[in-house]
DNA sequence: TTGTAGGCGTTATCAG
DNA sequence: CTGATAACGCCTACAA
C-alpha cells in the first residue's frame, strides 16, 4: 500500500534488470517474449505504478502545463476555455494545474515563481495581467502562451477576430431593421496597457463602429457606453451591464438594439430592462459577445460566439510545440460565430404588437 | 537560462557544501551570519529557485493535490467550490490539478491513474462518479476527500444540510404569503447510487416535504416536478429546468411559488415563465438553490445558497489533515444561507397591482 | 537480448 | 557550525 512498488521491486520480482522492466513499459528495444511476460506478470502482480515525479526529474520534463486564468467564478468564460486547454494537454498525457489570479498582480507573481519551482514545462496566460510575470518566466526558460491578447514580447497567442465578430452582430441586427443600435462595453482606455498596443476593448468598439458605418448609419454617444467588466466587491457582479444599460434607456432617443460586449455585461443590462419592464425582443434587442452564460438568460442571448474550447485547445498546441523547440512565436487568429438565440428580432416600429398573447 | 541553477551551483558559487545552502534555504540548523550572507548572495546571483520535482522525488511528498470536478463548464457551481480548495491549497505551499470528469466514468478512472503515477498527495472528489476510483485511491495509499456526497466509505466529506436549506427557503415563501408551493428538482431514483445510501437530491425534496407539513400546508404531486440535472448536449443547457416550468404551469392551479433544487434548473424554469409573459415575482415567486448563476438572472434569484468557497476550503483542510497522517474519517456539515434577491414576492392575491408602472 | 552503473537535484544522517 | 555521502526512482549509454 504505502509503499508502493518500484521498477527495481518489479525487477527483482520477474528475476531481470530494471533495464529490462524500462524496455518493457516503454516497449521499445528488443525483449523475448518469454521474458516480457514474466515482467508484466511482475508488474501486474506488485501493481507497479510508474513515478512521475522521478522520471520528471530524470528526464527534466515535469509533463505538466500552468494555465493562468483571469478568474473562473467571475465569467465562466475562462472556465470554458480552460477545458479546451485540459482536453488536449489530457490527449498528450500532460496535466494542467490551473491558477486562477483574481486579477490580482501579486498572486499572479506568486503563481509564476511557483510554478516555476514545480518546473511545469509551459505556461499559458488568459491572460497576463504583468509582464514582468513573463518576462520571469522567459527568464526561467519556460514557454509562455498567451490566449485573447497580443503582446510586445516574443510568444505565441491565439486570439479571437474581435472587430469581425462586432461587425456580425450589426450586420444581423440591421438586416433584422434596427437603425438606432446602442453599444455597452468596457472602456478602452481603462483596459490600455503599455504591452498591448490594441486592446481587445477597442477592436470590439471599432468593429462595432465600422459595422454601422458600412451600413450607412452613424451612430451617437449618447447610446455608447464604455464602463468596466468586472463590479467592486459589493456591488451585484452585474452592476456595470446596469449602469450602461440605465444610462442608454435614458437616451434622448431610446436605441431599438443594443451591442453589448461581454455576456456578463449583456446579463446586467437585461436586468435593468426587466425592471422597466420592457419585453426582449419585442422592444429592444440585444447582442452579447463571448457564448457563456447567455445560454441562461431570459431570453437565451444572441452573442457574438467566442469559439472558446478551441482557444484552449490551441493555446495548448502551442504550448506544446513551445515544448517540443519550435521557438518562432505564432499567433492563430479564430473567427467568431454569432449565435442566434431569443433576444433578438425586428425593432418596435416593424412589428404589429408589443406583446405575445398570454396562454 | 536553460540550465538553470542547482542546489551544487549554488554551494560553488559561495565556497561552501549543499548542505549549508539547505539549512540557509530550511532556516533551520545552526549558520553563521557571515556564510549565510555569502550563500545568499549566490542565490540572488545564480537565480537559483529550488527543484520541486528534485524535492517531491526525495521528501516523497508532491505537495500536489488532485481536484475532481464533475464539470466546470454545465455548472459553475463546480468552479466556485474548486476556488475554495485552490485558495487554502496556496496557502499551504500547495498546488492543485484540476481535473474535468464530464460525467465520464472512463475519464474519471483515467484521471485517478494518471494522478497517482503524479503521485499526488491526496485527492479531493467534487463528485465521485465511480467507487472503483476510489478504491483504486485508497489501495494506492492516496487519501481522498468527497464534496457534498457522503460515501459507504471511510473518507472525509463536506457536505451541506441540504434539508435544512428547503426548510429555510418554504419558510420564506411562507412568511411571503404563499400557501401553494411548487417543487422542481432531480429525481432521486436517477440519482441513487449503492454507494451512496441517501443522495442530496432526497434530502432536498424531504426538506421540501417537511417545510410545507411544519407550515400545515399540504402538498399536490401535479406542482411537483422531477426530472435531470444535465440536459442531452442537442438540448439547451437548461432545457429541465423549462420542462417541468412548463409541467407546472399548466398543473390545475397554478403555484404561487416553486423551489427549485439548483439555479440552472431555475434559469431554464424562468425562461418558460418570460416566454409566457408572466412577471416574477408577481405573478409567480422562484427560489434556487446553490448560488451561482442566480446572480446574473433577471430578476436576480433568491436562493438557497451554498458556502461553495468554505466547502472547498473545509475539503482542502480535510485533505491537509489526511496527509499529515489523520487517518480517522471525518465529516464536516456546512449550513446553507437563504440569499433573498429579486425573484421572490407577495403572491398575486396580496398584491395591488399586477405589473410595475412603466417608465 | 540483457545487465551495469551513473546521475538528475534534493534532503537528511552522521561525522568532524 | 560545516561537510561528506547515501538515498529517492527512473532513464539510458555502454558493455556484455
Amino acid at each position: 500500500m504505502s509503499k508502493s512498488a518500484t521498477l527495481m521491486g518489479v525487477a527483482e520480482h520477474a528475476g531481470v534488470s530494471t533495464a529490462t522492466v524500462a524496455r518493457v513499459l516503454k516497449k521499445n528495444g528488443y525483449v523475448k517474449e518469454e521474458t516480457r511476460q514474466r515482467v508484466e506478470e511482475a508488474i501486474r502482480q506488485t501493481g507497479y505504478r510508474p513515478n512521475g515525479v522521478a522520471r520528471g526529474l530524470r528526464t527534466n520534463r515535469s509533463m505538466t502545463i500552468g494555465n493562468f486564468l483571469r478568474s473562473t467564478t467571475h465569467n465562466p468564460f475562462f472556465a470554458e476555455i480552460a477545458r479546451g486547454t485540459e482536453d488536449e494537454a489530457l490527449r498528450n498525457d500532460y496535466t494542467v494545474i490551473l491558477l486562477n489570479m483574481e486579477a490580482s498582480r501579486e498572486r499572479e507573481r506568486l503563481g509564476v515563481e511557483r510554478l516555476i519551482e514545480r518546473r511545469v514545462d509551459a505556461m499559458v496566460f488568459t491572460y497576463a495581467i504583468d509582464v514582468e510575470s513573463l518576462d520571469i518566466a522567459a527568464a526561467a526558460g519556460i514557454p509562455a502562451v498567451q490566449v485573447e491578447r497580443v503582446l510586445d514580447r516574443p510568444t505565441s497567442a491565439v486570439v479571437v477576430d474581435n472587430p469581425a465578430g462586432s461587425v456580425q452582430a450589426i450586420e444581423h441586427l440591421v438586416r433584422l431593421g434596427h437603425r438606432r443600435i446602442g453599444f455597452i462595453g468596457a472602456d478602452p482606455v481603462l483596459y490600455r496597457t503599455p504591452m498591448m498596443p490594441v486592446s481587445v476593448e477597442e477592436e470590439r468598439l471599432a468593429g462595432y463602429r465600422q459595422g454601422l458605418q458600412a451600413a450607412g448609419i452613424g451612430y451617437a454617444d449618447d447610446i455608447i457606453f464604455l464602463g468596466r467588466y468586472f463590479a467592486a466587491d459589493e456591488d451585484p457582479i452585474t452592476a456595470w451591464g446596469q449602469m450602461g444599460m440605465r444610462h442608454l434607456l435614458q437616451a434622448r432617443e431610446r436605441p431599438t438594439a443594443v451591442l453589448i460586449t461581454s455576456d456578463v455585461l449583456a446579463a446586467g443590462a437585461l436586468q435593468v430592462v426587466y425592471e422597466a419592464g420592457l419585453r426582449v425582443p419585442d422592444d429592444i434587442s440585444i447582442v452579447g459577445f463571448d457564448a457563456n452564460i447567455g445560454r441562461f438568460l431570459s431570453p437565451a442571448l444572441t452573442t457574438v460566439s467566442h469559439p472558446l474550447r478551441e482557444m484552449g485547445k490551441v493555446a495548448c498546441e502551442l504550448a506544446l510545440a513551445a515544448i517540443a523547440g519550435d521557438t518562432t512565436p505564432r499567433v492563430v487568429r479564430l473567427r467568431t460565430k454569432l449565435e442566434v438565440r431569443g433576444s433578438t428580432g425586428a425593432p418596435p416600429s416593424r412589428r404589429k404588437s408589443r406583446r405575445p398573447a398570454e396562454p
